[in-house]
DNA sequence: ATGAAAGCGCTAACAT
DNA sequence: ATGTTAGCGCTTTCAT
């Protein structure tokens, strides 16, 4: 006979009602805190309260709120990872590994993708900040003059440097070594390079490692700049090989897996052979490199190993460091590249 | 003598002070609630105040907790991404085009990759949900049975079904059905066609479609089924081409470009020419498929539609509908088709 | 070992 | 038009 559905009084009822702590608290007949210690797993609780509300827990379907925990601790468990473009296969697979890794520990990830565009790399980096992220792991933009922003989170550069901020990242010039040591090995000695853009410190560094290791041996490699996608590879592959036989180079390497794609394309158009007429090593390893025809040899980036660190360092797992980590590339060797006749 | 503004590498400090919106009302002589409605562009602060307000906001580099913003609203601007795998193009440019669009409207992403496993996207969803977004773009895994959670977040299902929600994806069997008009018009009749999982809805429903707008003209394919992959692609594609000339189909079309891109290698190792011995149709546009040789012709998916879409009914600037939404395909000609001899 | 209570930084209802 | 203030749901002292 009561009124059941009294008018609601509350002051804040907008939302619907979400489980929260105190339910659970009531539920199981203790105090919050003892709640609150259950769910960090807090040693001292004593065994029959520590049952009681993970039943109350289970019962009521209680999911803590992120959200509070943030604002008490003034962090969360979330880390924030900018990336220039997610549909570069090399960046897909980073952030495959760092939303995995990452999530095994607790953490989930925010992504930005900033088009290589400065102003947007500082806008949404600002943005992220809100959420008071636990680390960031930061791909810069190509040619930014990447400008400070301060705050108290964890941050760490990847692949390509950043203001002053530790840097993980291959050894871009000890990689690019590998490839040219390994056409010399296979005889070659009228060599071309198709770099990256000339602004970009990650491309001067691997031609610079590659014309090095050549030069070691007294050889000098004829530069093409462009970027590091399939088109560039593709017209500057065809400038190189469009030519007469004895004109033409007899190996070429590349800054990227793409071009070296690129490459192989124009190499086809022109009725050349890879590697008979041919040999073409590329950079990275993407996942596609080995599902050509042929086979793409490559240097291989310690992608995973890249986004442990990484992981690692922005979740405060590992101390931060002071200086930047760089990591070993390797060579592998498939069907593009072949001894000269 | 040292650098003005080097990043702060210092551990972790034990608790740096924020500046927050009280720090801002003290400086600029206002209460926390004027500062409050300047954030919130409210109308009803005064001219002098919001000058002086945002004045304050800039000296002191004020940047508002999104987090605090969140707990009080029950809502944070994030909206959660779940999709399988990154490394997947599909699924890199729509990632692409959800967080360009969501940043657009001050909404981040929190990604989460599922790797095509049931469990982890339950445990991935209801991680995502501890971070309260505002809504929840969902690609369920293949097989998965996708057991219920509930919560009231706006959750839509893209371009695969999922529980009860409403799906926004391209219309798969019209799709398909445009690729099999297209080869029957160029006069094939010899005609396979390479699915997907037979599992997989995604993958009928394309297959269904093929077929039947092969069979309106009388016309029956040899199926084979596989995965999406580019492995299936030329596994498949050689088990179809490796006959005698009058024995293979004189054209193949697939479920998805990565198994045409597989096939064509096949076809290459078998030193069959496309599209002169055999002609080829894809299913997605992925970037790749103009770039390698010959162009692919293909079926697109309008990606970016269906991300503005996604978008919009998640982050509730449409209302949620309670119908799928079919977006059309197009049908892309390259060069990986021709008219039968 | 457990409870009580004070905030974390905001928003929005209410008061002026 | 502006100020005041009560929470949002947690964590973490501080008592007991």
């Amino acid at each position: 006979m009561s009124a059941p559905d009294a008018p609601d009084r509350t002051k804040h009822k907008t939302h619907a009602k979400v489980v929260n702590i105190k339910d659970v608290a009531a539920r199981a007949n203790v105090s919050v805190g003892t709640v609150s210690r259950v769910l960090a797993n807090n040693e001292t609780v004593g065994t029959a309260l520590r049952e009681k509300v993970t039943e109350a827990i289970r019962e009521l379907n209680f999911r803590p709120s992120g959200v509070a925990r943030g604002l008490r601790r003034s962090r969360t468990d979330m880390i924030g990872l900018v990336i220039p473009d997610i549909t570069n296969p090399f960046f897909a697979e980073l952030a495959k590994h760092v939303e995995a890794i990452a999530s095994r520990s607790g953490f989930s990830v925010l992504l930005s993708i900033t088009n290589e565009d400065p102003r947007i790399e500082l806008n949404q980096i600002e943005s992220l900040l809100k959420s008071y992220p636990t680390g960031l792991i930061v791909v810069p933009t190509q040619f930014g003059a990447s400008e400070g922003w301060k705050s108290n989170v964890a941050t760490v550069a990847v692949d390509r440097r950043f203001a002053g901020y530790p840097l993980i990242s291959v050894d871009h010039a000890a990689g690019a070594g590998l490839a040219a040591r390994h056409l010399l090995a296979l005889g070659h000695r009228r060599i071309a390079y198709i770099a990256g853009p000339p602004e970009a410190p990650v491309s001067r560094e691997r031609r610079n490692g590659f014309v090095d290791a050549l030069a070691a041996e007294g050889v000098t490699p004829e530069i093409l700049e462009g970027y590091f996608d399939y088109a560039s590879g593709e017209t500057l592959g065809r400038m190189l090989l469009d030519r007469a036989p004895g004109e033409r180079p007899t190996a070429i390497a590349t800054a990227s897996d793409q071009q070296a794609i690129g490459l192989m394309r124009a190499a086809n158009d022109l009725d050349l052979k890879v590697p008979q007429d041919i040999s073409v090593v590329g950079f990275d390893d993407i996942p596609l490199a080995e599902l050509i025809t042929p086979r793409l040899t490559t240097i291989r980036q310690p992608v995973e190993q890249i986004a442990a660190r990484a992981v690692a360092l922005t979740t405060g797992t590992s101390p931060l460091p002071i200086d930047d980590e760089l990591l070993e590339a390797s060579l592998v060797v498939r069907n593009s590249t072949a001894a000269r006749d």
